[in-house]
DNA sequence: CTGTTAGCGCTTTCAC
DNA sequence: GTGAAAGCGCTAACAG
């Protein structure tokens, strides 16, 4: 039996006191705690039980300056707005990380842009080394994380298509144009003809693909364009957006929205103008995300597996910071929409 | 002009470099990085511009392996249920934490349980030393938390008043009590008598706190004791509570619900029961995160202020961090509740 | 005000 | 299989 060293509290045990505890040397312990390669198992032995008994937990910060490497990723938020916090959006993807990392130890560094702050002092700690690797989520034009991404040479996976060089930027994300597409062939397979739609934030690629889905999909059937309001990615902003577009266009007999929120928003509209949902006005939401169910009437939408985006984006993010010179090449994930029937259609 | 030194792109670039660069040694290029106390000008401006120019980032690891500090805090979600992940809570959450990280440097580790697994992990994690503080939400009666941090000497601020050792245990909540008080105030003053009560979990303060002041209002007023149910905090189980309420008290005229998403629920069951809201009976909702204005109707409800209290708990832990022997104790800080009328009162 | 000198706790050659 | 030694990048005495 080992003797032991008297238990200093306050400090966390080191491994030299775990080696001197197990009657082996640093390196020796160190080996055992490191999977154990090229150890006896009487010192294996030895070295657990005494890791064990003093509560041993390696010093992060000692490993990582020698093994350069910090055992941590980030997740970004470069915009932190309303609508990112407060719908579900945060949580599925905080979720899908943690499932994600549910199997390794790697700890999530969340790295939250501050408002009104250049996303600058993000890009320093990202290329400071001080994570193996980088989940970038909510990604607007105009911040500069892709050139900074481009740039360094950290690892890093956009949840969302980004905006410019999709061949070198790896993401996952839905296919929001075949999304919106599906959206406008079940109105049209449900008798509309008049069918407008409510855009998202086009500083975003997921405003930008659901327009564009949308647009494709008229011209594809041979209908006339269809009537396009702007909004943001907001109930109150959905709601003026469908105001005008109803005093603009009466004659619309659906209305694909770019989000849930917008079709809330919508519905809102549409129950003050006096048009019945879906008798006057059929309604088609986007994301699926708790709101879509709770609405009155359930709206139809098309689901936005976050979850899954965020986690498959931590996978991607892994082999890409294991990956060794020979590797397959790490690619984009790109998830097919699909479409949930409510009572909005 | 001082010579710079070949900038190898590839790694960071040390200390030693800056030093180098900017002509001084690397203590004084150390000095005049962090606060530049007993630095020349000159030298003060030689390291900054080597600095700059050659993108010096400290490397924390290094630098907390001296100091002993991480310069980092944790946020602790011990049960990433769906009700956490789906509302507005976790947002709310990372929005405090944010602003109130706005003024400082520190970086937020973000520690999800994992599901079935015990907070065995997390325990590990903050009593390793690895951050210098941790902000605990969503705490549970029966995970071990609380324990863990009453015993390790870990600084630690819960969000929502923990079970145990309220004494010891610092923490920002709202008077979940009071809150159900004006609840039920607020019902009386409209006239309702037979004031029922769909109560949240009980291994949690809020769903607790809650149920007491329904309980402890009814009293006070020489009201009898009201029908109980208890629901989780989701629409359908509330949806499901409400359903057993009516069938078992068909003569309820109000109730308080513990959370907005258990009142929406009980708002679908009152709609299919054929109740007029708030003709027949009222409801009042409890945390007005974005569901409760959504809803239809919009919900009276009592305010949950997440964000501050995210933010002041964040604040509460740098003083405790930060807390020389002869400072005034850090204390516990609750907030009053506010009752937010809408349309189903 | 500045440089020299020691480590912080850990992994990793490199001999044995 | 094991230990000795070196060093990751940084801060903090301590002399000067």
């Amino acid at each position: 039996m080992p003797e032991l060293p008297p238990r200093n509290d306050a400090v966390a045990p080191t491994l030299d006191e775990v080696a001197a505890a197990a009657g082996v040397s640093r390196s020796t312990a160190s080996r055992a705690l490191n999977g154990g390669l090229r150890v006896s198992p009487a010192a294996q032995a030895a070295v657990d039980d005494a890791a064990r008994l003093l509560g041993y937990v390696p010093n992060r910060a000692a490993r990582s300056l020698v093994t350069r490497r910090t055992d941590s990723i980030a997740l970004v938020v470069p915009e932190p707005d309303e609508h990112l916090l407060s719908d579900a959006f945060i949580g599925g993807t905080l979720r899908g990380v943690g499932d994600a990392l549910a199997r390794t130890d790697l700890q999530l560094v969340l790295l939250l842009a501050r408002a009104g702050e250049p996303s600058d002092r993000i890009a320093r700690y990202l290329r400071g080394g001080h994570v193996d690797g980088a989940v970038i989520t909510s990604h607007h034009e105009g911040d500069d994380l892709e050139r900074v991404v481009a740039a360094s040479s950290i690892p890093a996976v956009f949840v969302g298509r980004p905006f410019a060089a999709p061949r070198e930027l790896i993401y996952t994300d839905v296919d929001n144009v075949a999304g919106a597409r599906l959206a406008v062939d079940h109105l049209v397979a449900g008798g509309r003809r008049r069918i407008a739609h409510i855009a998202g934030p086009q500083d975003m690629t997921a405003g930008v693909d659901r327009l564009a889905g949308w647009r494709g999909a008229l011209a594809d059937l041979g209908l006339p364009a269809g009537a396009l309001v702007h909004a943001q990615f907001t109930a109150a902003s959905g709601e003026e957006a469908a105001t005008a577009l109803l005093a603009a266009h009466p004659d619309v007999d659906a209305i694909v929205a770019a989000s849930d929120t917008i079709a809330v928003g919508a519905l809102r509209a549409l129950a003050r103008a006096g048009r019945a949902v879906p008798g006057d006005v059929a309604v088609v939401g986007y994301d699926d995300l708790g709101a879509a169910e709770a609405s009155t009437p359930p709206l139809t939408t098309l689901r936005n597996p976050v979850v899954e985006l965020a986690s498959t984006a931590v996978a991607q993010l892994l082999r890409l910071v294991e990956a060794a010179p020979g590797d397959a090449p790490v690619t984009s994930v790109v998830f097919p929409p699909r479409l949930v029937v409510r009572g909005t259609t």
